[in-house]
DNA sequence: GACCGGAGGAATGTCGACAATATAACGATC
DNA sequence: GATCGTTATATTGTCGACATTCCTCCGGTC
């Protein structure tokens, strides 16, 4: 219900109306290199911690300091790197005291997505269930595979982001896409290293059965309580359902230290 | 419940337990900026849209090209500003378009912050709504005095920032003065001007009181019907509670141009 | 009269260099 | 023996300058 029906003929169709070509957006150096070094924090390359020296840094990005520094500034808008005067760059790190504030962050999140998921009619609903289902599917490959923990913390991360992206929301999906990356770096803060749960699967098999039935505040159940014991595991106070094998009959487990 | 009994006898007191003073945080020039920057852009200084000169801009800083333009990769993160390759920094602009995105997002993190707070036990829940309830006599106090409409506009985006952070959560705190700052944003885009809802008042007492009650459903409720209603508002298909007066006898509203 | 193309000007993107600061190592002192 | 003060080194914070790119204006063309 909008200009009801005034067909504004002073302007031309093109530019008012829709365009018939997508807007194309070259990226900035200062894009390629924060994307690089997102994923560099992301894939543990650069260690919660560590200093990041400016000048190798960007000698092996191939650029100077100055656009280096400018994308630092990026990240630490995102909380990923830390700055202290006159002590330059260091990967951040999210410690005992900070991983209740992220998680409560991810559930204000991504409890709105399952809300929103669940509210939609069921054609809708089965289609964007579907998308996620396919991220589930590769989780379940993952824990099948049992190999590392790390590629089974992606799997869970993807499914996680894909549940946000899947709302169609930009700006909660880029939120939870910095939320992902700090999990991760609470993952690698954590002293034990990598552990995933045991009982991965049947949480998020629980969590989209739920939001395909229109279950929103179960589904948003399952988030909180899934939140608050991986929490209680990365504050050192439950080591109860993170044994370290996921699924896997001979005992041996999942439990990876990316830092060793 | 936490290293139960383990005094921990090699290492001194002073490096493992409470510190006794607070870190100080000497703020960096780019944090300075920043917090100019955005407050131009929250105050209508800087114009959604317009251009931004790093020379000129600098220069009214006191400060060189590069630390501005480092602060001001920290605003694009923040989706405040916008760059083009070759063509510099503009302040960003939310048209009808994205409007709803932004809304949503906000419904996101501050129908979290209701639920956490209705949530609580009912002597905290008196204490947090009372902080937030001053944030509403300010809001009383500014339609009270019905001069113009950006100090209500203040006023109202100060208690919805106020409801957030009462919850104690930093991250949410920090992504929800994002979100304050493009609401601001998407205001001035409109090309209307500035323009108050008439019930105003009304939506942030039931709100407030919903919260105090403990009715967690029934303040994201309000929320959401809230913000729908603004977001018809600003996508120009409804005009109806919003007519120019806010409480006033006389008529004469609060419409109000900052562009002129 | 509107569109296309080119020259001029201005602003950006990037770099290297310098001064200021923090860190680390070393020695002196209680 | 531990702590404090000093020195040396390395890194950061900031700036000015240059090449490149984009925007605007103007004339030409259909």
């Amino acid at each position: 219900m909008n200009t009801p029906a005034a067909p504004e003929p002073s302007r031309r169709d093109g530019l008012v109306a829709r365009p018939l070509v997508k807007a194309v957006r070259r990226p900035s150096t200062v894009d390629l290199i924060t994307v690089e070094l997102r994923a560099a924090i992301y894939g543990g390359t650069l260690r919660p911690g560590s200093s990041v020296r400016e000048a190798e840094i960007a000698a092996q990005l191939g650029v100077s300091r100055g656009p280096l520094r400018e994308s630092a500034q990026r990240l630490v808008q995102e909380g990923l790197l830390v700055t202290r005067p006159g002590a330059g760059l260091r990967v951040a790190m999210i410690d005992r005291d900070e991983v209740e504030d992220l998680y409560q962050a991810r559930l204000a999140i991504e409890g709105h997505a399952v809300r929103v998921l669940s509210g939609l009619d069921e054609a809708q609903r089965a289609e964007r269930a579907g998308t996620v289902r396919v991220l589930l599917a590769a989780l379940e490959s993952a824990v099948e595979a049992g190999t590392d923990a790390r590629r089974i913390g992606d799997a869970d991360l993807d499914l996680h982001y894909g549940l946000v992206e899947s709302t169609g929301n930009h700006r909660l999906t880029a939120y939870a896409s910095t939320l992902i990356v700090q999990t991760r770096i609470a993952a690698l803060s954590h002293p034990e290293g990598y552990v995933v749960r045991t009982d991965i699967l049947d949480v998020h098999r629980s969590l989209l059965r739920q939001v395909t039935e229109g279950d929103a505040e179960g589904a948003c159940r399952t988030l909180d309580e899934h939140f608050r014991q991986t929490v209680d595991r990365l504050r050192g106070d439950l080591t109860e359902p993170f044994s370290t094998v996921a699924g896997r009959p001979d005992g041996s487990g999942y439990t990876f230290n990316p830092l060793a």
